[in-house]
DNA sequence: TTGTACGCGTTATCAG
DNA sequence: CTGATAACGCGTACAA
């Protein structure tokens, strides 16, 4: 039954090992030591059965590889980002971490559907991916990935989870708050309010506190009815500065939650004849650059740099791979990015 | 050298087959059957099995099986789309296509880089996917993917390819247009304008023709002069309405061949004192949901469907992967939202 | 310098 | 009913 397959070389079956070696008259120990640059081999043999292989477009093939070496090469990135506007830039991010390493990234958006979430999860560990990078809410921590006793490394980014021992990577909020207000606080302004996303969001408060400190180290407060929590939205924000102007008529400044929030409050400051900059200034958070960049005025915001706290995390996962075990929560800075909402960019510079 | 391996049941490594085997007291091959029904086995043997491999959390490994059928389960999705926002419906339809087949997802993002493309294409043969999905720039065909001569599957999702044998996806551009336009017909509108994206982009030619088609229906033709293209903005759309109604002030319906642009638009039109949609009526495309629906007032647009190509996408790769033969470019139809834009909803309706 | 044989984890076939 | 063995494609000690 064992005959030696047809020795006619059919194009639809991609070429093996075996085909190489068939192919340059040696065996396929000895083909696989020619391509692998392995063992004492005769110059011309192995250009031999290198141009066989050129020939046969041969590829070795990673599964079985994976199989030898105990490590697939790929991670898997979960999402329930449905607009990818997080995703998008952490995966950038993420790629470019392990791209060079020539590690490919399964991603899968779970939707918030525990379920969903289970049976991808299933098929990840069979497909043995050498680690997760998990990304999700925000506000509430979530629950601990449901991946057994497996041995799987995890990175959660730009996620809070419940279990302690887990690694965790977040944008620096309250530094982020700090930076805002900081340079609000540069451009002249005195009495700033904030617009922020709903109260319970962890990253709310850190925003919070971080505009709250760098007031108090220039002698200033945050008052309770300066800041107004309640969507992430534009339409929230287009609310939210119509009822403070009317209360608070004093306001020269504005920090916003995020960058829809401000687009909302710019349209509302326009309408109420304020001006941006010249009345009022005012700051985002996101940088979501199609949205930002065309608000009018072009809108100063914080950039989370999710591009590198990707990279942050598909190296940190990488390390867990290595074995090195990490836990806790690392926040990583944000970053202003001047556009024309708070003032000439003159006053950039002397960030942290 | 090869003494069977420490008895120990070492919970570092994830459990095989073998230690199943070893655990129930019987050999691989039974152990095997036991756990995929195959065989005749006797019920307590299997019961013994299965509650062995329980124990253990045994999970077969995929990599192996993957290498026995000649099928990964695996299929590589390749996209230009930095934002993400068609990319992620997309993803999304493939997935709810792909997920009964408990089927993966590579995703990268190839940003417009030849030599990350190669790369990645290259670990993606590697890897063994069963096939791929190409999305891209619509503007410009682009070349084939340089696969070699690997007969990979490959459908073209939401892009164009120079490669007549093969199969693309598209939106219904010209349906998209009429749609738009006959919604607008139906409000009663009958001096409109289209505000677009680049001349040569197809799908702008395309739009435009849909547009062209429905007001020839009606005995209506749409002259040269109200038809702006440019760039695909916010801020053209803002400042495509302010040539517009200078030299045509009679436009009491606008057509927008992005939601970005038509929130220029309404910019432009409020700022200018027109109503909408009582003085000009809108409609966008896309449907680009946080843009859209926060639009003043909310944005009446077309919705490409991408979720639905994408699942399409996938159920078409399936088919290939199952040795059926495709080629050519199918046009998926598009769908009308109705927001506020163009007045009640109660012109909905009589759509195609 | 090259060939042989084994193993990676699993399934399937065939023998017992 | 259960066990042994080949095979998937490749790398690699070890033998020749």
């Amino acid at each position: 039954m064992l005959i030696a397959d047809d020795a006619a070389p059919s194009r639809r079956t991609p070429a093996t090992i075996r085909d190489v070696a068939l192919a340059a008259g040696v065996t396929v120990g000895t083909a696989s030591k020619a391509l692998n640059g392995r063992g004492q081999l005769r110059a011309e043999t192995r250009e031999r059965v290198r141009a066989a292989a050129d020939r046969l477009e041969f590829r070795p093939n990673d599964l079985v590889r994976s199989l030898q070496r105990g490590r697939t090469f790929t991670v898997g990135l979960l999402t329930n980002d449905s607009f990818g506007r997080f995703t998008m830039p952490l995966l950038g991010g993420i790629e470019d971490a392990l791209g060079a390493a020539e590690i490919l990234v399964f991603l899968s958006n779970l939707r918030d559907d525990p379920e969903r979430e289970a049976t991808v999860i299933t098929s990840l560990l069979a497909k043995q991916v050498d680690g997760l990078i998990v990304m999700g809410r925000r506000s509430d921590p979530r629950p601990p990935l449901p991946v057994g006793r497996s041995r799987l490394p995890i990175v959660y980014a730009n996620s809070r989870v419940t279990d302690p021992t887990a690694l965790s990577l977040l944008p620096d909020d309250v530094q982020g708050g700090r930076l805002a207000t900081e340079h609000l606080l540069r451009a002249g302004r005195r009495h700033l309010a904030h617009v922020t996303g709903p109260a319970h969001w962890e990253a709310v408060q850190h925003r919070r506190d971080g505009m709250a400190a760098a007031l108090a180290a220039h002698g200033l407060t945050l008052p309770e009815e300066r800041v107004l929590c309640g969507a992430w939205t534009e339409a929230w924000g287009y609310a939210a500065v119509g009822r403070l102007l009317e209360r608070d008529p004093a306001v020269d400044a504005l920090f916003c939650g995020s960058d829809l929030i401000a687009r909302g409050a710019l349209d509302a400051l326009r309408e109420q004849g304020r001006l941006v900059p010249d009345d009022v200034a005012v700051v985002g958070f996101d940088n979501w650059e199609i949205i930002a960049a065309a608000a009018r005025p072009p809108l100063t915001t914080v950039d989370m740099n999710l591009h590198d706290l990707g990279q942050e995390a598909a190296r940190r996962l990488l390390a867990a791979v290595a074995g090195e075990v990490a836990a806790g929560t690392i926040r990583l800075p944000c970053r202003l990015v001047v556009r024309a909402s708070c003032g000439g960019a003159n006053l950039a510079g002397s960030d942290a």
